[in-house]
RNA sequence: UCCCCGAUAGCUCAGCCGGUUAGAGCGACUGACUGUUAAUCAGUAGGUCCCUGGUUCGAGUCCAGGUCGGGGAGCCA
Protein backbone atom coordinates (compact mmCIF):
# COMPACT_ATOMS: atom_id res chain seq x y z
CA UNK A 1 0.00 0.00 0.00
CA UNK A 2 1.18 3.69 -0.66
CA UNK A 3 1.84 5.58 2.09
CA UNK A 4 -0.14 8.66 2.65
CA UNK A 5 1.61 11.66 2.16
CA UNK A 6 1.87 14.05 4.98
CA UNK A 7 1.28 17.69 4.43
CA UNK A 8 1.92 20.71 6.97
CA UNK A 9 -1.44 22.72 7.53
CA UNK A 10 0.47 25.44 5.58
CA UNK A 11 0.37 22.82 2.41
CA UNK A 12 -2.97 21.61 3.13
CA UNK A 13 -4.51 25.35 2.98
CA UNK A 14 -2.63 25.75 -0.24
CA UNK A 15 -3.74 22.52 -2.00
CA UNK A 16 -6.38 22.19 -4.37
CA UNK A 17 -6.11 18.21 -4.49
CA UNK A 18 -9.69 17.85 -3.61
CA UNK A 19 -10.76 14.56 -2.94
CA UNK A 20 -7.19 12.95 -2.06
CA UNK A 21 -5.72 11.05 1.09
CA UNK A 22 -3.39 13.68 3.54
CA UNK A 23 -1.93 13.19 6.66
CA UNK A 24 -1.34 15.92 9.14
CA UNK A 25 0.03 16.70 12.22
CA UNK A 26 -0.48 19.19 14.57
CA UNK A 27 -1.89 20.59 17.97
CA UNK A 28 -5.74 21.20 18.65
CA UNK A 29 -7.04 24.46 18.70
CA UNK A 30 -10.49 24.06 19.68
CA UNK A 31 -12.81 21.22 19.02
CA UNK A 32 -16.27 22.04 19.20
CA UNK A 33 -19.05 19.43 18.81
CA UNK A 34 -22.18 18.57 18.06
CA UNK A 35 -24.51 15.30 18.05
CA UNK A 36 -23.83 14.14 14.48
CA UNK A 37 -20.28 15.90 13.61
CA UNK A 38 -17.06 17.61 15.51
CA UNK A 39 -14.83 19.93 14.02
CA UNK A 40 -11.45 20.47 15.42
CA UNK A 41 -9.34 23.32 14.73
CA UNK A 42 -5.88 22.20 13.83
CA UNK A 43 -2.28 24.02 13.79
CA UNK A 44 1.30 23.18 13.65
CA UNK A 45 2.69 26.91 13.16
CA UNK A 46 3.43 26.83 9.62
CA UNK A 47 1.48 29.16 9.06
CA UNK A 48 -1.14 31.42 11.21
CA UNK A 49 -3.81 29.97 10.02
CA UNK A 50 -5.42 26.82 11.05
CA UNK A 51 -6.84 23.69 9.19
CA UNK A 52 -10.46 22.97 10.12
CA UNK A 53 -10.29 18.96 10.61
CA UNK A 54 -14.54 17.69 10.13
CA UNK A 55 -15.27 14.27 12.00
CA UNK A 56 -17.98 11.93 11.41
CA UNK A 57 -19.52 11.47 15.47
CA UNK A 58 -21.03 8.44 14.96
CA UNK A 59 -17.35 6.48 13.48
CA UNK A 60 -14.96 7.37 15.95
CA UNK A 61 -15.02 6.22 19.67
CA UNK A 62 -17.01 8.78 21.94
CA UNK A 63 -13.65 8.07 24.35
CA UNK A 64 -11.05 9.28 22.01
CA UNK A 65 -13.39 12.26 21.07
CA UNK A 66 -13.57 13.37 24.72
CA UNK A 67 -9.97 13.61 25.00
CA UNK A 68 -9.19 15.60 22.01
CA UNK A 69 -8.67 18.53 24.03
CA UNK A 70 -7.43 22.62 23.23
CA UNK A 71 -3.25 21.71 23.44
CA UNK A 72 -3.68 17.84 22.36
CA UNK A 73 -1.16 16.61 19.38
CA UNK A 74 -2.84 14.51 16.53
CA UNK A 75 -2.24 12.77 13.57
CA UNK A 76 -4.86 13.06 11.14
CA UNK A 77 -5.57 10.88 7.92
CA UNK A 78 -8.11 11.69 5.43
CA UNK A 79 -10.00 13.65 2.50
CA UNK A 80 -9.20 17.03 1.36
CA UNK A 81 -12.63 18.57 0.47
CA UNK A 82 -13.60 21.46 -0.20
CA UNK A 83 -15.12 23.02 2.83
CA UNK A 84 -19.07 23.04 2.89
CA UNK A 85 -18.28 25.98 6.12
CA UNK A 86 -17.68 29.48 4.80
CA UNK A 87 -15.09 30.21 7.00
CA UNK A 88 -12.15 28.26 5.02
CA UNK A 89 -11.76 27.17 1.46
CA UNK A 90 -10.59 23.87 2.49
CA UNK A 91 -11.08 20.95 4.85
CA UNK A 92 -9.58 17.62 6.03
CA UNK A 93 -12.88 14.47 6.59
CA UNK A 94 -10.91 12.82 8.87
CA UNK A 95 -10.50 8.86 8.20
CA UNK A 96 -8.24 7.88 10.86
CA UNK A 97 -7.23 10.09 14.12
CA UNK A 98 -3.94 9.19 16.19
CA UNK A 99 -4.11 10.99 19.46
CA UNK A 100 -0.12 11.42 20.23
CA UNK A 101 -0.09 13.50 23.75
CA UNK A 102 -3.30 14.57 25.44
CA UNK A 103 -3.43 18.13 26.93
CA UNK A 104 -5.55 17.61 30.33
CA UNK A 105 -8.15 20.77 30.11
CA UNK A 106 -8.38 20.88 33.80
CA UNK A 107 -4.41 21.75 33.96
CA UNK A 108 -3.70 22.92 30.67
CA UNK A 109 -3.16 26.80 31.36
CA UNK A 110 -4.06 28.15 27.74
CA UNK A 111 -7.28 28.12 26.72
CA UNK A 112 -9.64 29.18 23.41
CA UNK A 113 -9.86 32.95 24.98
CA UNK A 114 -7.86 35.78 24.92
CA UNK A 115 -4.85 36.27 27.58
CA UNK A 116 -3.06 39.16 28.00
CA UNK A 117 0.76 39.11 27.30
CA UNK A 118 1.59 39.24 31.12
CA UNK A 119 0.07 36.59 31.81
CA UNK A 120 1.34 34.41 28.99
CA UNK A 121 5.46 35.61 29.87
CA UNK A 122 4.84 33.42 33.51
CA UNK A 123 4.30 30.72 30.85
CA UNK A 124 6.61 31.43 28.25
CA UNK A 125 7.34 27.71 27.36
CA UNK A 126 4.00 27.25 26.51
CA UNK A 127 3.18 30.82 24.99
CA UNK A 128 4.80 29.71 21.43
CA UNK A 129 1.42 28.01 20.89
CA UNK A 130 -0.25 31.16 20.90
CA UNK A 131 -1.52 32.67 17.44
CA UNK A 132 0.88 35.78 18.60
CA UNK A 133 3.85 34.29 19.67
CA UNK A 134 3.97 32.11 16.44
CA UNK A 135 3.41 35.17 14.23
CA UNK A 136 6.42 37.24 16.18
CA UNK A 137 8.85 33.92 16.24
CA UNK A 138 8.03 33.32 12.19
CA UNK A 139 8.62 37.30 11.71
CA UNK A 140 11.36 37.25 14.01
CA UNK A 141 13.14 34.23 12.10
CA UNK A 142 12.42 36.24 8.57
CA UNK A 143 14.42 39.07 9.97
CA UNK A 144 17.40 37.03 10.65
CA UNK A 145 17.15 35.49 6.95
CA UNK A 146 16.58 39.05 6.02
CA UNK A 147 19.81 40.41 7.13
CA UNK A 148 22.06 37.76 6.38
CA UNK A 149 20.71 38.17 3.16
CA UNK A 150 21.01 41.86 2.81
CA UNK A 151 25.00 41.84 4.32
CA UNK A 152 25.79 38.50 1.66
CA UNK A 153 24.06 40.75 -1.50
CA UNK A 154 26.43 43.81 -0.05
CA UNK A 155 29.97 41.66 0.12
CA UNK A 156 30.16 41.53 4.02
CA UNK A 157 31.37 38.40 5.45
CA UNK A 158 29.79 37.59 8.86
CA UNK A 159 32.19 37.18 12.08
CA UNK A 160 31.78 35.58 15.06
CA UNK A 161 33.15 37.44 18.07
CA UNK A 162 33.64 36.04 21.42
CA UNK A 163 31.13 35.51 23.58
CA UNK A 164 33.54 35.76 26.80
CA UNK A 165 35.80 38.34 26.91
CA UNK A 166 38.95 39.70 29.30
CA UNK A 167 38.15 43.29 27.88
CA UNK A 168 36.30 45.45 30.21
CA UNK A 169 36.77 48.41 28.41
CA UNK A 170 33.96 47.92 25.54
CA UNK A 171 32.43 50.62 27.87
CA UNK A 172 28.80 50.00 27.08
CA UNK A 173 27.62 48.87 30.27
CA UNK A 174 27.93 46.86 33.07
CA UNK A 175 29.11 43.19 32.75
CA UNK A 176 28.46 39.66 33.90
CA UNK A 177 31.40 37.90 35.64
CA UNK A 178 32.60 34.64 34.28
CA UNK A 179 34.06 32.35 36.75
CA UNK A 180 34.41 28.36 38.03
CA UNK A 181 36.01 29.63 41.10
CA UNK A 182 34.04 28.47 43.84
CA UNK A 183 32.26 31.49 44.83
CA UNK A 184 32.16 30.05 48.67
CA UNK A 185 35.54 30.09 48.51
CA UNK A 186 37.23 32.65 46.99
CA UNK A 187 41.42 32.21 46.47
CA UNK A 188 42.73 35.38 47.63
CA UNK A 189 46.41 37.02 47.52
CA UNK A 190 48.10 38.88 50.38
CA UNK A 191 46.20 42.00 50.39
CA UNK A 192 42.65 40.03 50.58
CA UNK A 193 41.92 40.76 46.65
CA UNK A 194 40.63 37.59 44.58
CA UNK A 195 43.49 35.68 42.91
CA UNK A 196 42.04 35.56 39.36
CA UNK A 197 45.09 33.61 38.45
CA UNK A 198 43.74 30.45 40.35
CA UNK A 199 40.60 31.01 37.54
CA UNK A 200 39.48 28.96 34.45
CA UNK A 201 41.53 31.68 32.17
CA UNK A 202 43.73 32.75 34.15
CA UNK A 203 42.30 35.74 34.74
CA UNK A 204 39.26 38.20 35.20
CA UNK A 205 36.53 37.16 32.20
CA UNK A 206 32.94 38.86 31.57
CA UNK A 207 30.54 37.95 28.54
CA UNK A 208 30.55 40.19 25.63
CA UNK A 209 28.46 43.74 26.12
CA UNK A 210 29.38 43.96 22.22
CA UNK A 211 31.56 42.47 19.36
CA UNK A 212 32.24 45.80 18.13
CA UNK A 213 36.13 45.64 18.33
CA UNK A 214 36.92 42.76 17.35
CA UNK A 215 34.54 43.44 14.44
CA UNK A 216 37.32 46.06 13.95
CA UNK A 217 40.01 43.72 13.93
CA UNK A 218 38.11 41.43 10.96
CA UNK A 219 37.10 45.11 9.19
CA UNK A 220 40.79 46.01 8.80
CA UNK A 221 41.42 42.66 6.41
CA UNK A 222 37.87 42.13 5.27
CA UNK A 223 36.89 45.11 4.59
CA UNK A 224 33.02 44.32 5.07
CA UNK A 225 32.32 42.34 8.04
CA UNK A 226 29.12 42.20 10.89
CA UNK A 227 28.48 40.60 13.76
CA UNK A 228 25.20 39.24 14.76
CA UNK A 229 25.18 37.61 18.14
CA UNK A 230 24.12 37.43 21.63
CA UNK A 231 25.30 40.29 23.88
CA UNK A 232 25.34 40.43 27.84
CA UNK A 233 24.49 43.62 30.04
CA UNK A 234 24.07 43.09 33.43
CA UNK A 235 22.76 47.00 34.19
CA UNK A 236 19.48 46.92 36.58
CA UNK A 237 17.00 47.64 33.45
CA UNK A 238 13.79 47.65 34.06
CA UNK A 239 11.68 48.84 30.56
CA UNK A 240 9.96 47.76 27.65
CA UNK A 241 12.79 48.26 25.86
CA UNK A 242 15.67 46.69 27.64
CA UNK A 243 16.81 43.13 28.19
CA UNK A 244 20.17 41.76 29.94
CA UNK A 245 20.31 39.28 26.91
CA UNK A 246 19.57 40.74 23.50
CA UNK A 247 21.25 39.89 19.82
CA UNK A 248 22.98 42.86 18.46
CA UNK A 249 23.84 43.18 14.59
CA UNK A 250 27.13 45.12 14.42
CA UNK A 251 28.45 45.72 10.85
CA UNK A 252 32.16 47.34 10.42
CA UNK A 253 33.42 49.02 7.25
CA UNK A 254 36.93 49.61 6.51
CA UNK A 255 37.24 53.12 3.88
CA UNK A 256 33.68 54.26 5.42
CA UNK A 257 33.33 57.34 6.55
CA UNK A 258 30.29 58.44 9.21
CA UNK A 259 28.13 59.00 6.09
CA UNK A 260 28.49 55.89 4.40
CA UNK A 261 27.70 54.36 8.04
CA UNK A 262 24.19 55.94 7.85
CA UNK A 263 23.40 54.73 4.48
CA UNK A 264 24.24 51.54 5.47
CA UNK A 265 22.21 51.27 8.33
CA UNK A 266 19.02 52.73 6.45
CA UNK A 267 20.06 50.78 3.75
CA UNK A 268 19.65 47.95 5.73
CA UNK A 269 16.69 48.36 7.74
CA UNK A 270 14.54 49.27 4.74
CA UNK A 271 15.58 45.90 3.14
CA UNK A 272 14.60 43.91 6.06
CA UNK A 273 11.14 45.78 6.24
CA UNK A 274 10.54 45.46 2.96
CA UNK A 275 11.58 41.55 3.00
CA UNK A 276 8.90 41.02 5.70
CA UNK A 277 6.61 43.37 3.96
CA UNK A 278 7.06 41.19 1.01
CA UNK A 279 7.01 37.52 2.93
CA UNK A 280 5.31 38.01 5.97
CA UNK A 281 2.07 39.32 5.04
CA UNK A 282 -0.40 37.50 6.88
CA UNK A 283 1.20 37.17 9.89
CA UNK A 284 1.96 40.90 9.29
CA UNK A 285 -1.90 41.43 9.13
CA UNK A 286 -2.53 39.67 12.08
CA UNK A 287 -0.37 41.68 14.12
CA UNK A 288 -1.54 44.90 12.91
CA UNK A 289 -4.99 43.84 14.13
CA UNK A 290 -3.74 43.19 17.65
CA UNK A 291 -1.78 46.15 17.76
CA UNK A 292 -4.82 48.40 16.30
CA UNK A 293 -6.88 46.50 19.61
CA UNK A 294 -3.93 47.78 21.61
CA UNK A 295 -4.24 51.01 20.81
CA UNK A 296 -7.92 51.17 21.23
CA UNK A 297 -7.89 50.60 24.94
CA UNK A 298 -5.34 53.33 25.47
CA UNK A 299 -6.45 57.22 25.35
CA UNK A 300 -7.80 58.92 22.25
CA UNK A 301 -4.14 61.68 22.69
CA UNK A 302 -1.62 58.42 23.64
CA UNK A 303 -2.23 56.69 20.14
CA UNK A 304 0.38 56.08 17.55
CA UNK A 305 -1.65 57.82 14.44
CA UNK A 306 -0.83 55.00 11.72
CA UNK A 307 -1.27 51.32 11.73
CA UNK A 308 1.72 48.43 11.64
CA UNK A 309 1.73 48.14 7.57
CA UNK A 310 1.35 51.83 6.88
CA UNK A 311 4.32 52.83 9.59
CA UNK A 312 6.65 50.10 7.64
CA UNK A 313 5.64 51.18 4.08
CA UNK A 314 6.19 55.03 5.51
CA UNK A 315 9.80 53.79 6.91
CA UNK A 316 10.49 51.97 3.36
CA UNK A 317 9.38 54.57 1.28
CA UNK A 318 10.80 57.63 2.98
CA UNK A 319 14.22 59.55 3.43
CA UNK A 320 15.74 59.13 6.69
CA UNK A 321 15.72 62.57 8.17
CA UNK A 322 19.57 63.63 9.02
CA UNK A 323 20.50 65.88 11.60
CA UNK A 324 23.60 66.75 13.58
CA UNK A 325 23.14 67.04 17.63
CA UNK A 326 23.54 70.55 17.42
CA UNK A 327 21.01 71.39 14.68
CA UNK A 328 18.82 69.06 16.52
CA UNK A 329 19.30 71.71 19.80
CA UNK A 330 18.43 74.40 18.05
CA UNK A 331 15.29 72.61 17.22
CA UNK A 332 14.23 71.34 19.96
CA UNK A 333 14.98 75.19 22.25
CA UNK A 334 13.25 76.85 19.92
CA UNK A 335 10.29 74.25 19.83
CA UNK A 336 6.96 76.05 21.44
CA UNK A 337 7.57 72.24 23.53
CA UNK A 338 10.36 74.01 25.15
CA UNK A 339 8.98 77.57 25.26
CA UNK A 340 5.73 76.40 26.93
CA UNK A 341 7.61 73.88 29.28
CA UNK A 342 6.47 70.87 28.23
CA UNK A 343 9.31 68.82 28.15
CA UNK A 344 10.17 67.95 32.00
CA UNK A 345 13.72 68.51 31.06
CA UNK A 346 13.75 72.02 29.63
CA UNK A 347 16.89 72.45 27.03
CA UNK A 348 18.91 74.88 28.08
CA UNK A 349 22.04 74.66 25.99
CA UNK A 350 25.03 73.19 23.61
CA UNK A 351 26.32 69.61 25.66
CA UNK A 352 23.90 67.80 27.59
CA UNK A 353 22.63 64.28 26.21
CA UNK A 354 19.04 64.19 24.96
CA UNK A 355 16.17 62.71 27.18
CA UNK A 356 14.19 60.25 25.69
CA UNK A 357 11.06 62.80 25.35
CA UNK A 358 13.43 65.15 23.40
CA UNK A 359 14.63 62.07 21.12
CA UNK A 360 10.64 61.03 20.48
CA UNK A 361 9.34 65.13 19.91
CA UNK A 362 12.08 65.09 17.22
CA UNK A 363 10.94 62.05 15.79
CA UNK A 364 7.16 62.22 16.65
CA UNK A 365 6.32 65.45 16.28
CA UNK A 366 8.86 67.31 14.40
CA UNK A 367 9.69 65.20 11.47
CA UNK A 368 7.37 62.50 11.96
CA UNK A 369 9.86 60.02 9.95
CA UNK A 370 13.34 58.31 11.48
CA UNK A 371 15.62 60.30 12.01
CA UNK A 372 19.16 60.18 12.64
CA UNK A 373 21.24 62.35 15.00
CA UNK A 374 25.19 62.89 14.06
CA UNK A 375 28.34 64.68 15.60
CA UNK A 376 27.73 64.35 19.00
CA UNK A 377 29.22 66.20 22.02
CA UNK A 378 32.66 63.47 22.51
CA UNK A 379 31.97 63.63 26.34
CA UNK A 380 29.03 62.02 26.40
CA UNK A 381 30.10 59.91 23.45
CA UNK A 382 32.83 56.53 23.30
CA UNK A 383 36.66 57.02 23.68
CA UNK A 384 36.91 55.29 20.26
CA UNK A 385 34.63 57.50 18.00
CA UNK A 386 36.83 60.07 15.89
CA UNK A 387 36.94 63.37 16.77
CA UNK A 388 35.60 66.33 14.11
CA UNK A 389 38.00 68.89 13.40
CA UNK A 390 36.02 71.46 16.38
CA UNK A 391 37.85 69.06 18.80
CA UNK A 392 34.23 69.64 20.55
CA UNK A 393 32.01 66.46 18.70
CA UNK A 394 32.78 62.89 17.58
CA UNK A 395 31.43 61.11 14.41
CA UNK A 396 28.63 59.53 16.11
CA UNK A 397 25.11 58.95 14.17
CA UNK A 398 22.26 57.17 16.36
CA UNK A 399 19.05 56.20 14.25
CA UNK A 400 15.83 57.13 16.25
CA UNK A 401 12.51 55.47 15.49
CA UNK A 402 9.34 56.29 16.26
CA UNK A 403 7.77 54.50 19.33
CA UNK A 404 11.22 52.56 20.30
CA UNK A 405 13.26 55.04 20.25
CA UNK A 406 16.99 54.59 19.68
CA UNK A 407 17.32 51.25 17.37
CA UNK A 408 21.00 51.84 16.45
CA UNK A 409 23.95 53.60 17.79
CA UNK A 410 27.22 53.74 15.74
CA UNK A 411 30.35 56.27 14.92
CA UNK A 412 33.01 56.44 12.31
CA UNK A 413 36.19 55.08 14.79
CA UNK A 414 39.23 57.29 15.30
CA UNK A 415 42.03 55.60 13.35
CA UNK A 416 45.21 57.85 14.45
CA UNK A 417 46.90 56.02 16.92
CA UNK A 418 47.69 59.47 18.64
CA UNK A 419 44.38 60.73 19.44
CA UNK A 420 42.94 57.45 20.09
CA UNK A 421 45.49 56.88 23.06
CA UNK A 422 45.19 60.64 23.82
CA UNK A 423 41.18 60.05 24.24
CA UNK A 424 41.78 56.72 26.19
CA UNK A 425 43.74 58.65 28.52
CA UNK A 426 41.42 60.99 29.16
CA UNK A 427 38.59 58.67 29.29
CA UNK A 428 40.57 56.34 32.00
CA UNK A 429 40.77 52.81 29.72
CA UNK A 430 43.44 50.70 30.38
CA UNK A 431 45.48 50.77 27.13
CA UNK A 432 47.70 48.66 28.53
CA UNK A 433 44.91 45.61 28.05
CA UNK A 434 43.77 47.30 24.82
CA UNK A 435 47.51 46.38 22.80
CA UNK A 436 45.70 44.57 20.65
CA UNK A 437 43.10 46.82 19.34
CA UNK A 438 45.74 49.99 19.63
CA UNK A 439 47.81 47.52 17.20
CA UNK A 440 45.28 47.83 14.29
CA UNK A 441 46.30 51.68 14.62
CA UNK A 442 49.90 51.18 14.40
CA UNK A 443 49.63 48.98 11.15
CA UNK A 444 47.75 49.84 8.23
CA UNK A 445 45.05 52.23 10.27
CA UNK A 446 42.24 53.41 7.91
CA UNK A 447 39.59 55.01 7.88
CA UNK A 448 36.16 52.83 9.19
CA UNK A 449 33.26 53.05 10.52
CA UNK A 450 30.15 51.10 11.86
CA UNK A 451 27.27 50.90 14.33
CA UNK A 452 25.06 48.62 16.87
CA UNK A 453 21.53 47.57 16.11
CA UNK A 454 19.45 46.16 18.71
CA UNK A 455 17.91 43.28 17.17
CA UNK A 456 14.96 43.16 19.54
CA UNK A 457 14.23 46.06 19.32
CA UNK A 458 14.24 45.94 15.65
CA UNK A 459 11.41 43.29 15.94
CA UNK A 460 9.60 45.14 18.45
CA UNK A 461 8.99 47.82 15.74
CA UNK A 462 8.25 45.29 12.62
CA UNK A 463 5.59 43.47 14.78
CA UNK A 464 4.39 46.32 16.94
CA UNK A 465 4.84 44.37 19.93
CA UNK A 466 5.43 47.16 22.91
CA UNK A 467 7.26 45.08 25.14
CA UNK A 468 10.24 43.62 24.56
CA UNK A 469 9.76 40.62 26.73
CA UNK A 470 7.43 39.34 23.94
CA UNK A 471 9.80 39.53 21.24
CA UNK A 472 12.39 37.23 22.27
CA UNK A 473 11.40 33.76 23.26
CA UNK A 474 13.08 33.61 26.71
CA UNK A 475 13.46 36.99 27.68
CA UNK A 476 16.15 37.72 30.58
CA UNK A 477 15.86 40.62 32.42
CA UNK A 478 16.53 41.41 36.10
CA UNK A 479 15.41 38.58 38.51
CA UNK A 480 14.28 36.83 35.64
CA UNK A 481 15.75 33.41 34.17
CA UNK A 482 12.53 31.32 34.45
CA UNK A 483 12.96 28.59 31.52
C1' U B 1 18.26 52.33 40.86
C1' C B 2 14.13 56.23 41.18
C1' C B 3 8.70 57.72 40.59
C1' C B 4 3.58 55.98 39.93
C1' C B 5 0.02 51.86 39.78
C1' G B 6 -1.36 46.90 40.88
C1' A B 7 -1.74 41.62 43.23
C1' U B 8 -9.19 38.50 44.90
C1' A B 9 -11.67 31.58 41.10
C1' G B 10 -7.74 28.52 35.61
C1' C B 11 -7.93 33.77 32.91
C1' U B 12 -9.78 39.13 32.93
C1' C B 13 -11.73 41.87 36.68
C1' A B 14 -15.74 44.03 40.42
C1' G B 15 -15.98 44.06 45.70
C1' C B 16 -18.81 51.19 48.32
C1' C B 17 -17.37 54.52 54.68
C1' G B 18 -13.84 47.96 57.96
C1' G B 19 -19.34 44.11 59.38
C1' U B 20 -22.10 38.26 59.16
C1' U B 21 -22.49 33.09 53.60
C1' A B 22 -16.55 36.93 48.57
C1' G B 23 -19.26 38.12 43.06
C1' A B 24 -19.44 38.63 37.39
C1' G B 25 -17.76 37.49 32.45
C1' C B 26 -14.76 34.09 29.98
C1' G B 27 -12.62 29.12 30.44
C1' A B 28 -13.44 23.93 32.51
C1' C B 29 -17.13 20.12 33.42
C1' U B 30 -22.34 17.86 32.49
C1' G B 31 -26.50 17.92 29.25
C1' A B 32 -29.12 19.71 24.69
C1' C B 33 -28.35 20.80 19.46
C1' U B 34 -28.07 18.05 11.61
C1' G B 35 -22.00 22.10 9.41
C1' U B 36 -19.60 24.72 13.56
C1' U B 37 -15.88 29.12 13.13
C1' A B 38 -12.75 31.65 20.23
C1' A B 39 -20.31 27.88 18.04
C1' U B 40 -25.00 28.51 20.70
C1' C B 41 -28.50 27.40 24.91
C1' A B 42 -29.25 25.33 30.02
C1' G B 43 -26.97 23.71 34.43
C1' U B 44 -22.62 22.26 37.89
C1' A B 45 -18.04 22.69 40.22
C1' G B 46 -14.22 25.96 41.33
C1' G B 47 -11.21 30.79 46.57
C1' U B 48 -4.26 30.16 51.26
C1' C B 49 -8.42 37.44 48.84
C1' C B 50 0.52 37.63 47.36
C1' C B 51 3.63 37.17 52.19
C1' U B 52 4.89 38.89 57.29
C1' G B 53 3.58 41.91 61.12
C1' G B 54 0.30 45.75 63.18
C1' U B 55 -4.45 48.60 64.36
C1' U B 56 -9.48 46.84 65.68
C1' C B 57 -14.77 43.53 69.10
C1' G B 58 -14.16 42.42 63.78
C1' A B 59 -9.52 43.18 58.03
C1' G B 60 -10.14 41.11 51.02
C1' U B 61 -10.93 46.32 52.67
C1' C B 62 -6.88 50.49 57.05
C1' C B 63 -1.26 50.94 58.37
C1' A B 64 4.11 49.27 57.96
C1' G B 65 7.73 46.20 55.73
C1' G B 66 8.69 42.65 51.92
C1' U B 67 7.98 39.80 47.26
C1' C B 68 6.33 39.75 42.40
C1' G B 69 4.06 42.18 38.07
C1' G B 70 2.93 46.63 34.92
C1' G B 71 3.80 51.83 33.16
C1' G B 72 7.33 55.83 33.10
C1' A B 73 12.53 57.71 34.02
C1' G B 74 17.80 56.77 34.06
C1' C B 75 21.52 53.47 31.69
C1' C B 76 21.62 51.94 26.52
C1' A B 77 20.82 48.69 21.66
Amino acid sequence: MEKIKRLSVRQMLDSFDYGKTFQVMGWVRTKRISKNVAFITLNDGSTLHNLQVVVDVAVFPEDLLNRINTGAGLTVEGTLLESAGSGQRVELAAATITLLGEADPDQYPLQPKKHSLEFLREIAHLRFRTSTFSAVARVRHVMIFAVHKFFTENGFYNIHTPIITASDAEGAGEMFRVTTLDLNKLPVVEDGRIDYSQDFFGRETNLTVSGQLEAELAALALTKVYTFGPTFRAENSNTSRHLAEFWMIEPEVAFADNSDNMDLAEDLLKYVIQYVLDHCGDDLDFLAKRQQEEEMQKKQEERFAMGLLEKLRFVVENQFERITYTQAIDILKNSNYNKKGKFQYTIEGWGADLQSEHERYLVEKQFKKPVILSDYPKKIKAFYMKLNDDGETVRAMDVLFPQIGEVAGGSQREESYEKLLMRMKEMNIPEKQMWWYLDTRRFGSVPHAGFGLGFERFVQFVTGMSNIRDVIPFPRTPKNAEF
